[in-house]
DNA sequence: TAAGATTGAAAGTTCAATCTTT
DNA sequence: AAAGATTGAACTTTCAATCTTA
């Protein structure tokens, strides 16, 4: 209990982070269920696509801009697949890759549920904040991605600061 | 596309938000699991008991405090159990209630694995923040909590900033 | 009837093994 | 061998139903 224990205030701000990120996707799944029967990964994988000018994109870069492992992005597009949000298309080029496609139904799906999922990120967590606040949530959170990542490989044994 | 939309820069710090925590996540549970055989949930849970003076806490209070459903505190402390790492109570006074307990091998795994696990907090957290940021943090996922919490009876069929 | 807790089934996520193409 | 993707099994979380006591 010593130098090696978080302050005080970094315990808080700790707890509160981990316990922020449970309250809020919970919140988050309610409201879109409710309003649209998306779930949150559902509404984010149909974002990506339709922000893309072909509405296609490899699984790979889904799994990179959503850290996800490949088999997450298989079996979620399968279900996805299953309610008709999306589609495959074979990749001409490399023939091992595969893209999903937005479907009519998956762009029709988010484009009824942007306008509310919008409002709930801004009531739950933007309206509160200034913009000071904001760019300073993008700087602690990108942080945290790049470290944390940076550090995949292996989390390094962890005897990081080993006692004496 | 208008004012119901996020500015680039909420838009950047929302995805920032949501994908840090995924990837800190697998980061300290691969940490956890690796040094000491713990996933990060089960260090919360013995990370709490290990906290109280008795090392005792009703099963509704944890779900509170890790804001967790009712039926994941029993499947999670079930799962727990089993391994020796806590064990039940029951609760003189009110007969419905039950307490969680610390084991022994509880106390033993979590000493073992705070030290390690600390240190990853630091270093992929706390290390690049100032003091300010701190505070900031945690005044923003304190918020977030309150406000998602607030809405918690019903998402609120979602028109909340109804426009015009 | 509410609150505290449990249970089993369904849904979602991870892990390890596999397959194909590069 | 490495990269992209898939599959099935194991594990975790959620959902709905149930049980007991307050």
């Amino acid at each position: 209990v010593d130098k090696r224990w978080l302050t005080p205030r970094e315990q808080r701000a700790w707890r509160a982070y981990l316990r922020s990120e449970v309250v809020l996707r919970a919140y988050m799944n309610r409201q879109l269920m409710a309003d649209s029967g998306l779930s949150l990964t559902d509404y984010d994988v149909l974002a990506h696509l339709s922000e893309t000018s072909s509405g296609r994109v490899r699984h790979y870069e889904l799994g990179e801009a959503l850290q996800w492992e490949q088999s997450r992005v298989s079996h979620q597009l399968s279900r996805m697949q299953r309610r008709g949000l999306v589609g495959r298309e074979c990749c001409a080029g490399d023939a091992r890759g595969a893209f999903a496609v937005l479907t009519q139904e998956g762009r029709t799906a988010i484009e009824a549920a942007a306008p509310g999922h919008v409002a709930a990120v801004r009531s739950v967590l933007f309206d509160g904040l200034s913009e000071a606040d904001v760019a300073t949530l993008e700087r602690i959170c990108t942080q945290v991605i790049e470290r944390a990542a940076g550090d995949c490989a292996q989390p390094d044994d962890e005897q990081p600061d080993d006692e004496q």
